[in-house]
DNA sequence: ATATCGATTATCT
DNA sequence: GATAATCGATATG
């Protein structure tokens, strides 16, 4: 019988194997009961290692029995008060006052008058950090997604438009500064964290970040390559 | 398919 | 008062 591949279209088959072999599951589009929320150590390390190791992870979010998973594919490390482009360059303030605080939390800012953008602090208490999640792909709760978006979801292209981007992926979510900004994403009761499902990208690659004027030659932004909910890229 | 541009506001100078 | 870790609509090839 062929795999059941629905939801993980750039996701090689035999990966799908090994993911159901561990959780009996028929359909590995269903909430795994294996989903590990990282704990703090995770983020307790500098922005680059945090980046590379987020990728293939799941952003969870919990709300009342409906679960909304995705897993993340694209996001960008900011290195704190010696990097340019980070919003902690110039130092702690009260916006950016979660990246210097403990690791593991969420930082939510506003941009562009539009849209908030998702990020957890790294680094040790008092030290500036964080990674930026640039895009997504969905997993779980896609109708739920589709209408916080304020979209419908029935062709390719518009499941595409779901999860990729900041604010895009922000939205999906129903991220919002009011709602997350400083939560602790490693704390059992909060209904946002990232998780370990046990899948594992085939390979990562790094380029520029997107959208900054300084600092914009530092290779920080990490990718699953060829994952087609990448952020700036061509639609099929 | 690619390019350009307007929206809209928190934050900092 | 200027800027920004963006998005979506519109215009053009």
């Amino acid at each position: 019988m062929a795999p059941e591949r629905r939801g993980f279209p750039t996701t090689p088959p035999r990966r799908l194997v090994m993911m159901r072999a561990g959780s009996h599951r028929l359909h590995v589009n269903r909430h795994s009961p294996m989903l590990q929320r990282l704990k703090r150590d995770f983020y307790d390390r500098d922005p680059q290692s945090v980046s590379r190791e987020l990728l293939g992870k799941v952003l969870v979010r919990r709300e009342g029995t409906q679960l909304l998973e995705a897993r993340v594919v694209e996001v960008e490390a900011y290195l704190g008060e010696g990097d340019p482009a980070a919003h902690a360059a110039a130092g702690r303030t009260a916006r950016n006052d979660v990246l210097f605080g403990p690791p593991g939390h969420a930082y939510v800012y506003f941009i562009y008058g539009n849209h908030w953008c998702f990020n957890v602090s790294c680094l040790p208490d008092g030290i500036a950090g964080g990674v930026l999640f640039r895009a997504l792909e969905p997993v779980e709760g896609i109708p739920v997604m589709a209408r916080a978006r304020g979209v419908s979801v029935k062709t390719d292209r518009e499941l595409r438009l779901l999860t990729t981007g900041p604010g895009r992926l922000a939205e999906a979510f129903g991220i919002t500064r009011e709602r997350d900004n400083g939560k602790d994403l490693t704390s059992p009761k909060s209904d946002l964290w990232l998780a370990d499902d046990g899948f594992r990208p085939e390979r990562v690659a790094t380029t520029v970040r997107i959208g900054i004027t300084k600092a914009a030659e530092m290779p920080l932004r990490y990718v699953i390559p060829g994952n087609r909910f990448l952020s700036g890229q061509k639609i099929g």
